[in-house]
Parts: C-alpha cells; structure tokens; sequence
DNA sequence: GTCTATAACAGGATAGAC
DNA sequence: GTCTATCCTGTTATAGAC
C-alpha cells in the first residue's frame, strides 16, 4: 500500500491493552491511549471507527484469543496433568507479567456493572477457565463436583492474587498462587498440597 | 440549627459508597453521586470541598472503620478462635452483601496505579486483614509460616470471590468463600478441609 | 494512514441567591 | 444547607489537509 501502517495491529492492540489493564477502561483516556500506542487521537479512530469501546473490545477479543491458545487449549491438550498445568503456570507468569499486570476480567468489568458492553464476553471467559480447570481435575481422578469446586477455587485465587498484587504493590501473591496452582487442581485431598513452607511446623 | 441537613452523614457516605463500589472511583461521576444521594452537586461540595477525592477518602475511611470494628477487632477478641471466625463470616457476608458489592480495595486501586491517593490506606488494609487472619491461624496451633500463607490465602479468596461474582453476576463465588473460611484459617493440614460436597468421593 | 485543528459534550468545580 | 446557574477544563469525536 502506499501508507504502510506505523504500527501493527497486533502491537497496536498491546500497547491499548497495557493501559486498560493498568487504570481501567473509564479511567483510560484517549489522550492517554494515543501516547501510549504513539498515535494521534484521530488515528486512532481511524483504526477504531466505533472508538474507546471498540479499543476496549479488540484488546478483550485478543486477550481471550491469546488465552484460548495458550491457557485454555494446553489444558486441554497432550501430556500428562502436570506436564500440562507445568506450561500453563508458564503462560499464566507470562500473560499476568508476574503479577504486574492486572486482568481484563477485572478491569473491563466496571463500566455500568450490569450489562455493560463487556459483561458477556467476561461472564463466558470466567466460565471457559473453569470448565478448562475442572476437566484437568477430572483427568487427575477427581469426582465432578470436586473438581469444580478445585477449578473454582483455582480462578478465586488466581484473580484474589492479582488484586492483591495491586494493593500490595508486590508480585509476591501471584507468584505463590503459581506456585500453589498445580496443588489445587491435582493433589490428593489428604496431602500437605503444595504448602511447602510449613513443612516440618504442623 | 436552622437549616437541618436533609441527609446524614452516615447515611450520605453509605450513598456515596454504593456507587463508588458499583462503578468504581474513575466512573462515579459526581451526576451519579449527586443522584444517587439526593442532593445536588453544589450541597454535595458544600459537604466535601475537596470534591469526589474526598468522598471516595471519607467513605473509604468509613469501610475501614467498620472493618476494624467488625472484622479485625472480632479477630481478635474473646472467645474460641471457630466462635470468632464464624462471627466474622457472618460480618462479612453483611458487609459485601453476600458479594453482591464488591470491594473498595479493589474499586478504589486503579487511579493512577501507583501512588494514587488511596494506595497508601489499601496497602495498609490489605495488611491489616492479612495480619489479623494470620494471628488467629496461630492462635488456632499453626507455625507463623503456615499461618502468613493461610492468611494470605484467604485474602486472596476472598477477593478472588468477589471479582468472580461481578464476573459472572452470581453471589455462588463468595458463599463458597464464606463456606470455606474457617478451614482454610484453623482446620488441620491434613484433614479434608472444608470440602464437604467431594465427601465420600474421593 | 496520519496529521492539525476544532467541534460537541461531559465532568469537576464555584458563585451567589435563598 | 441546599439550590440554580455558570465556568472551565478535559474528553470524546469529527473534518479535512497532506
């Protein structure tokens, strides 16, 4: 084309993404959202006719995409339970940039709190996790309603984690949900789970 | 006086607090918080100078005063630590309406990210309830290590509950939560928990 | 496709009457 | 203390040149 674009969509749609998750989509500004992808507001709305929505709506669509290949699919896929839930922790530390960044679920979820124009996809997304989770359960011997409890669990943790990263200013919760994660899902009712720190106390 | 206040205090700031924690600090504009309470924008000035700063300060100082008295201070008051810890589960359902309202901790933390104006106050609250949990887990027999993490962990649950229920608009997340509590505060490491529907499954 | 410039509007905040 | 009316700034959004 004659005017190549000055920014991939794919980078684009990242650089908006890291505001929203940062300060949310009221809080986010256009005046924000073009310093941040390093275009004017009008070209912006050159890539997003319908504006901050439609921002808001590619960054969720390519957040959910990204999560469907690398969270939800591997969950779902070849290798053992551990092995799997093993590249998943690797794949949540990356997408939540250990603990940095706040999750869309969370930050998307405000705008008019009911039948917002995001509360479906979020409604869905939060159920995708959980059913991903509770087959992991399932393969890993755990009975039905046990293993949507675990799988509940799971998401409680893993969002309760980021939140309190934010008010703590420290990754130091997600990095233990990651680390108690695979525990969740997988270890027996009986077994210590993954409280290693304890080990020897009790 | 001559002009009595049409509002209480009490009664403005629990106003004020329904939006803030509906629609989070950037989206409450003062058209809402104006509606929401009764008054007009300038009786709401004449009230708070420093404008919606101060209301989301004031009413966030409130949440924290009724958590010290209902939350923190059962913790660590008299009798067994399963009497307190259920008092304080029945305190907590009251206060995040059985998780129909979401937290100001995390309502409150997006402005600015870092260093808003209420990080410091969230910092300090998250703290003080994962301080407060943790002294009743040893209290309960467990080693300090093995109390911080379960305390921790029931933080991160409960918050997790809470962005899950405004997720997936049901108040399920945080019954569970509230169900699962007191095990994860006092009940020994190897027992089954409070996983009571997997019973006899596994 | 991107820009400068600007319109149209909403949000936070004040002045001053009652 | 509360109100109506207004100000001013920041925000969303558009027009039109390049």
């Amino acid at each position: 084309m004659a005017r190549p674009q000055t920014i991939e969509e794919q980078e684009l749609v990242g650089r908006l993404s890291r505001v929203f998750r940062d300060i949310g989509y009221e809080g986010a500004s256009l005046a924000m959202l073009a310093a941040a992808t390093g275009l004017k507001k009008a070209s912006l709305y050159h890539r997003f006719p319908h504006g901050k929505q439609q921002m808001a709506e590619q960054v969720l669509a390519a957040a959910l995409s990204w999560y469907a290949t690398n969270i939800l699919s591997p969950l779902a896929g070849q290798g053992s339970p551990a092995e799997r839930i093993a590249m998943v922790v690797k794949n949540l530390d990356a997408f939540y940039a250990s603990g940095r960044q706040a999750c869309l679920l969370n930050m998307l979820a405000s705008p008019h709190t009911d039948n917002g124009p995001f509360a479906a996809a979020i409604k869905r997304a939060f159920e995708a996790l959980i059913k991903a989770f509770m087959a992991l359960a399932r393969e890993a011997g755990h009975a039905p309603a046990e293993s949507r409890a675990r799988a509940e669990r799971a998401v409680m943790l893993l969002h309760g984690s980021l939140v309190m990263c934010r008010g703590l200013r420290s990754s130091k919760p997600f990095r233990v949900f990651l680390a108690a994660l695979p525990g969740e899902l997988l270890a027996e009712p009986r077994s210590s789970r993954n409280r290693k720190i304890a080990i020897g106390h009790a």
